[in-house]
DNA sequence: GTGTCATGTGAGAAGCGTTCTCATCTCTAC
DNA sequence: GTAGAGATGAGAACGCTTCTCACATGACAC
């Protein structure tokens, strides 16, 4: 269940169905693009409203930008975590949060307190990474 | 200088006097009511544009968001670093960067390559901790 | 199956931050 | 002083996102 526990409607199960398609992170306007190849008609709004509900659900998780707009893509995962956004396929993979405490040392030595942060990994995921190499 | 080779003008000057100014970070609204206290009739086109010629000159940084707007700082800094900026008081600290070859070790190891990274840390500065303390 | 009601929908306007355009002004080099 | 490159102000335009409103529809009780 995508939306967590809102009303499911015919264009809500077909934009669940071509975000689970889509390969990795897309922008919204990707998405209603590639909603409107299946469902000409389905207003931009309601593409944001469904993405507001997925991203309420915790499904669907803001990992990024790419040319001014929000880069999304869907993450079940729940514990803290980042993202990697593959330049090349726009594939995205979780990784472990690469900030230990120790990494916040030299700051927290100098006094400050730092109690949120946030991440965006950019680079080349596994398979275009062997595909680039071969 | 403030804008690199750029050209000084009245405005500009005022600009950087402003931005010198401030205490800490700041949004392109801020600094255009800021500078507009000083001298009305500066138009927005005008700060965004002295804002584009610090950031190309180095001197400028975009250390993080507030509200939706870009958040910007004065950073002298050249070496690879990144910006606490502080809840409370908006002042900005450079703080290294905490990411270490060590820290994406796991994501290496499943095979993926991170070419480039960003980091917005938010927290207290040292001087808010203490008077938060007290 | 029917009725009710909360919720989703589409279209488009609006809001917001930012950039662009253009006629004009002004700083700088000579 | 002059020429020309570059900066200016006003406001239109842009792109992304959200809001509004009348209407449609899914969920649920009966």
């Amino acid at each position: 269940m995508l939306y967590g526990g809102a009303r499911m409607s015919t264009q809500r199960r077909l934009i669940a169905e071509v975000v689970t398609a889509l390969p990795g992170a897309f922008t919204a306007e990707e998405l209603h693009r590639a909603v409107a190849e299946r469902a000409p008609g389905v207003g931009l709004a309601t593409i944001y409203r469904a993405l507001c509900a997925m991203q309420a659900a915790g499904t669907l998780s803001h990992v990024g930008e790419r040319g001014g707009s929000a880069l999304l893509a869907l993450c079940g995962r729940h514990d803290h975590h980042h993202h990697l956004v593959c330049t090349s396929c726009a594939s995205v993979v979780g990784v472990e949060c690469p900030l230990s405490d120790a990494a916040f040392a030299p700051a927290v030595k100098q006094g400050h307190l730092i109690t949120s942060h946030q991440i965006a990994l950019y680079g080349l995921c596994a398979s275009c990474r062997t595909s680039e190499g071969a």
